[in-house]
Formats: structure tokens, C-alpha cells, sequence
DNA sequence: GCGTTCCGCTCG
DNA sequence: GTACGAGCGGAACGCC
């Protein structure tokens, strides 16, 4: 809800009405490849060139190269038509064959706007580009949390001028056209202004960065992410489509089953899927409950409410969870997994996003396969259809407690520190302690409570919310806390440091100097102003987390890439876990050096861990027996 | 019909 | 009225 309102707040640039017009005389349509030679000799004078290629698809696995513009100068661009239904388009291998010396020049910087789609578009193309700046990245180094960075948002807000839309090129819907056939000087005017707006962010955020002292955090923490996401992208993952049609096929049939006891109970069918139609049966037809609603007034049907009704013994809300879970695997793993194997590579390409959240981490999306199932049975099983190639194996490594030891780390925590040198159990550690008991005598429920309340600090937990969790009265809940930062005091003094500094700058800081902004944290709004609190709290905690993984992604990159062979494919990265696919006469060789180098993070040029970084490792056939 | 929001589920 | 960070699918809604 609160973070509802915050999407909302966060959105919608405002242009001023002074909106400047950008001058597009100096945009040039290139007619015969010996045209761009003019546009080469530029780029190499100046020593970057602000590139962005038009395709026929956003899934750039499949693009077509419909064309390419260029931008050496503010406010002059070209654009070199290759793939329109035109006769004034040119031949596509005459123009790749004169780019390519440029975009692989490693002394000639290539600006794009998330370049990783250009780079992979291109790559299949036979075409690898060295030298990469971003603008979305610098924007995001900038400013997370603010604003999107998207270019049309950018344009608008740093340029005060309003791009022309994609859509009014090519329609929406079912009326929607590929922009092959997209008139060619219209998609001169669209193409060449976005190389001149990324090619104008450029100079900007150059600057921003510099004077902002961000330019760490770029050149260290995101340029280079761009190569190695893309090249993990274009491998992809080996997915079995036959074992998830059988997947579906069980779980059609137990969807099946709960659908009827569920209807016997109701006497008469509906739609299980639709929470409005669920909420009457279940408040007005059976009136099992006390009517609850949401906050916009509609029935209450959540998983939490269900399961207080089960728990109390009635059947039909237990039906219910049950026909969500399965119907949840079913349409949104088993059924839509096969639909995202690529025709050629016969393997699923995710995309990495660089600059999609407010802390640091990575998301996955189309698909995405950081959230594939792994808690319940059935959810596992679809685990098991990610698998290796023939006389290949998966490797998976994470991190152990990574963002317990940052924490440990970051508020100097010396009882968490020495737990963690001594390589202790933490939970059990802090049951012991907040319990004041022996270590050796903490029981089962004392250190699922402990568990519990060490995740609860690292979200900027309050009683309320851990009351609720591990179902104790708030009172209670309140004395453990209270406990708990009498044994360790120092995170109680981070917490209010944290949240002083947020208030005064409006932004936090974890350990490798990335900022995540909070711009509401002093919100009159009681819940807003609260939510900026606990989300100011964990940001440092989970974007250090984040940060130290990208550090080993990127040396461990650089470690494989030195390897004889190179045969080892890093493939997915899961916030603290990495899955590798290697040749099986490798594994155990390259297992120890992804441990090593995992590991050996905790002490870099930019940071000294006093806490150790420990890494579990599993090899297996099939994601599903990784853990 | 089409785009957006709500609700609920999946993961770390 | 609540744990932090994400993305996706289906239903519902709102606007032609």
C-alpha cells in the first residue's frame, strides 16, 4: 500500500514550459555506405561516439538490425538504414563491415543508452564492442531511487525537452508496425535524436559524476557489468521442455482435484482465481470468517488471513492456498517456461537489469529466473528442469550469511564479529544471548525466533511486525527486542545513525559508496516516513551484499577468462548465489577457484572485511540438486 | 479492444 | 497499518 503510494510519487517527470527545441537540421540520413566513413574519422578524432541501434524486437536475442545511428557532437547525428522495406536502405554486411573496426576500437569510447541490448544485438552480428559508456547507468549511480532511467524520463528531466514517443512510430496494439517499415525519414528524425539526447546525457552526467565524487561507483561497480551480463545472457540456460509439459500435466490434474472439493464446499462453481468472487463465497455464502477487507474495500482473501482460518480448522480456505500454489507453478513456471526457449539456442535467455532497483542488486526479468521455485516440493521439482548439456554439470555458489556479516561489519557488531570468525552458528548465537542461556542449550523454537528477529533488524524491523511473525503478543516482542539490542547495542546505535543521516541528506550510503535515495524520509505521512525508515535501514545492509557479489562476478570473469580452454560459462546470478555451467572433468578444479575467488572479496582495493566470507558450493546434473 | 492497477504468488 | 528488495499472471477496472 505504502509502496503504492510511493511508485506513484516517484513517477512522472515534469516538463517546464519553456521546453527547449532541439534543432534536428543537423541530423543526417546516410544514402551509400562510403557516407560513413565521414562519421568514422569524427568518432575517432573526438575519441567516443554515442551509438544506438534500431531493431525489429525488444527481446534482443531474436532482433533484427533494422539500423544504426551515430552521434560525434551535440545536436549532429546520422542514421544508416539497413534493414528497412526500402529502397534507400543499404546493404547491411557493407555497413557492418565498416563499423565494426570503430565499435571494437577499444580507444574510441561507444555511449549508448543500456548499451547491453546494442552489444548483444550486435554481437550476433559477428560484431563484439569494446569501450562501453551507459547513460541509464550513470543516471542510476546518480540517482536510485529518484526517478527511473528510461530515456524519455532522462531527456525530460535533465534536457527539458520531450523526446518524439516510439509508439507514435509504430502504433500500438493490434495496429502496431515493425519498424522495418517504418517510413525512413521518420525513423531518421526518432534514431538520430536518440543519439544525440544519450550523446547530451553523456557530457551531463559526466560531469555529475565528477562532481559528485560517483565516479567509483561507475567505473567500479557498473561498466564492468555490462559485458559480462551480456555475455551470460546470450549463453543462456538449458531448459527441458519435456519434463515441465509432464510438470503441467500433474499439476492440471491436481488443480483438478482441489477445484472439486472446493466446489462441494460451496455448492456451486466460480471462478477460484478471482479474489472477488472467492470473498463473497467465503464471507457472505459460508461466513466462515469475520468480514475483513483491504484497504480499497474489497474482500480480504490474502494468504495470511486464509491461513488463520485453516489453522482454526476449516477445510475450504486450506483448498484454496493449496489450488494457488499449484496453479501458480503451473502458469507461471511449467506452462510459460518452455514459451521462453529460444528457437535457435534451444536454451532460455533471462535479462539481467542493471539499474531496475533502489539498493544496488540486480533484477531478472522475461523470464525471470531469480525467482524460481525452491521452498515447497512441487516447486522444486521445477528446479529440475534447469539442467546441464550432455557430459556438462552445474556448479551453485552462495554466499553464507552474507548480509548478516556485512551487518556484523558495517555497525562494527563485536560479539557478531567474533561469532563469525569463530565460525558459530549465528541464530543459535543470538538465541543464547537474547535468551541468556547456553549456547549449547538453545532449543529449536528459541533459535526460529532468533532466526526471525536477526532478519527482522536487517529490514528495520518494529515490535508490531515481529509480533506477527513469529506469532508472539507485541509485548513479547518488544522484550526480546529490547533484549537483543542490550546484547548488541552497536546495531541499535547504526539503526538511529542510519536514520539521522537519511533525514538530513535524504539518502544512505552503503560500504562501497553507492547511494540509495529516500526523498519521502520525512514525510509527515506517518506510514510513508516509517517505511522510508526501515527501507534506509536494510538499503546499506542489502546493496553491500550486492556490491560484494558483483566484485566477484568480475573476478571471476577475469580469473575463467584466463583459463586454457575457457569451457566454464558463468550463467545465472541469484543476489548471493552464482550458477556456472561446466565441462564435468572441470568441476572440481574450477569449483576451488570460484570458491577463492568468492571468497577473497573480502578483502579488495575497496574494502577490508573483518569478518571472513564463506562460500557453499554444489555440483549437480540439474539445478534441482544444487542444494 | 487496450493499457493500467490490484491482488496474490514466487524468490533472495 | 508494517517486516527489506524484486517480477509475473490473472482479474478487474477505466477509458475509448
Amino acid at each position: 500500500m505504502v509502496n503504492q503510494i510511493l511508485k506513484v510519487l516517484k513517477k512522472k517527470p515534469e516538463l517546464k514550459n519553456n521546453q527547449k527545441q532541439i534543432n534536428k537540421n543537423d541530423y543526417h540520413l546516410i544514402t551509400e555506405p562510403k557516407e560513413i566513413d565521414y562519421w568514422i574519422k569524427e568518432a575517432e578524432e573526438v575519441g567516443e561516439v554515442a551509438v544506438d541501434t534500431e531493431t525489429s524486437s525488444l527481446d534482443p536475442h531474436q532482433a533484427e538490425l533494422i539500423g544504426v545511428s551515430l552521434s560525434t557532437k551535440i545536436g549532429k547525428a546520422c542514421y544508416i538504414p539497413i534493414g528497412h522495406n526500402s529502397k534507400k536502405s543499404i546493404d547491411k554486411d557493407l555497413v557492418l563491415e565498416k563499423l565494426k573496426p570503430l565499435l571494437e576500437d577499444s580507444s574510441i569510447k561507444k555511449i549508448g543508452q543500456n548499451i547491453k541490448f546494442d552489444f548483444i544485438v550486435l554481437f550476433k552480428h559477428g560484431i563484439k564492442i569494446s569501450s562501453m559508456e551507459d547513460t541509464m547507468l550513470m543516471s542510476y549511480v546518480l540517482d536510485s531511487g529518484k526517478n527511473r532511467h528510461n530515456m524519455d524520463t532522462l531527456s525530460e528531466i535533465h534536457l527539458n525537452h520531450k523526446t518524439i514517443a516510439f509508439k507514435d512510430l509504430v502504433g500500438s496494439g493490434k495496429k502496431e508496425i515493425n519498424f522495418s517499415e517504418v517510413e525512413i525519414e521518420k525513423a531518421k528524425d526518432y534514431a538520430a535524436e536518440d543519439a544525440d539526447i544519450t550523446y547530451r546525457l553523456y557530457k551531463k552526467f559526466q560531469k555529475s559524476l565528477k562532481d559528485e565524487k560517483m565516479v567509483n561507483v561507475y567505473e567500479t561497480f557498473e561498466k564492468p557489468m555490462i559485458e559480462i551480463l551480456a555475455l551470460m545472457e546470450i549463453e543462456g540456460i538449458k531448459v527441458d521442455p519435456k519434463f515441465l509439459k509432464i510438470l503441467s500435466l500433474k499439476f492440471e490434474k491436481k488443480i483438478e482435484k482441489i477445484q472439486k472439493e472446493v466446489f462441494k464446499i460451496s455448492k456451486k462453481e466460480f471462478n477460484i482465481a478471482s479474489p472477488k468472487q472467492l470473498g463473497e463465497i467465503l464471507y457472505n455464502d459460508l461466513k466462515i470468517a469475520d468480514l475483513k477487507k483491504t484497504k480499497k474495500g474489497s474482500f480480504a482473501t490474502s494468504a495470511s488471513v486464509l491461513e488463520d482460518l485453516a489453522f482454526k480448522g476449516h477445510k475450504f480456505p486450506q483448498y484454496i492456498l493449496d489450488w494457488r500454489q499449484v496453479s501458480k507453478l503451473k502458469n507461471t513456471y511449467s506452462d510459460s517456461l518452455p514459451e521462453h526457449i529460444n528457437f535457435q539456442t534451444k536454451r532460455v535467455h533471462t535479462s539481467f537489469l542493471l539499474a531496475a532497483t533502489t539498493t544496488g542488486r540486480l533484477a531478472s526479468s522475461d523470464p525471470n529466473l531469480q525467482n524460481i521455485p525452491i521452498k515447497s516440493e512441487d516447486g522444486k521439482n521445477i528446479r529440475k528442469a534447469f539442467i546441464a548439456e550432455e557430459d556438462h554439470v552445474l556448479i551453485s555458489a552462495d554466499y553464507n550469511q552474507i548480509e548478516m556479516r556485512i551487518l556484523a561489519d558495517l555497525a562494527d557488531v563485536k560479539e557478531l564479529k567474533k561469532a563469525f570468525k569463530n565460525n558459530e552458528d549465528i541464530h543459535s548465537l543470538t538465541a543464547s544471548q537474547i535468551f541468556n542461556i547456553d549456547i549449547k542449550k538453545v532449543n529449536q523454537d528459541q533459535r526460529r525466533k532468533a532466526k526471525a528477529i536477526n532478519f527482522g533488524i536487517i529490514y528495520g524491523i518494529s515490535q508490531y511486525g515481529l509480533a506477527k511473525q513469529i506469532n508472539v503478543s507485541n509485548f513479547e516482542a518488544e522484550e526480546f527486542l529490547n533484549a537483543y539490542f542490550l546484547k548488541f547495542p552497536e546495531i541499535k546505535s547504526y539503526m538511529d545513525q542510519t536514520i539521522k543521516f537519511c533525514r538530513k541528506s535524504g539518502f544512505v550510503r552503503n560500504i562501497f559508496g553507492r547511494r540509495s535515495h529516500f526523498i519521502n524520509i520525512n514525510d509527515k505521512n506517518f506510514n510513508i516516513r516509517n517505511f522510508q525508515e526501515r527501507a534506509a535501514i536494510n538499503a546499506p545492509i542489502q546493496g553491500s551484499a550486492s556490491e560484494i557479489m558483483r566484485l566477484a562476478m568480475i573476478r571471476l570473469d577475469k580469473k575463467l577468462n584466463e583459463q586454457k580452454n575457457k569451457k566454464t560459462k558463468m550463467l545465472l546470478q541469484i543476489h548471493d548465489e552464482l550458477i556456472f555451467e561446466t565441462p564435468k572433468e572441470e568441476a572440481k578444479r574450477i569449483s576451488k577457484l570460484i570458491i577463492e575467488e568468492m571468497s577473497s572479496v573480502a578483502k579488495s582495493e575497496q574494502h577490508t572485511f573483518s569478518i571472513p566470507l564463506t562460500v557453499d558450493l554444489n555440483i549437480g546434473d540439474n539445478w534441482g540438486a544444487l542444494h
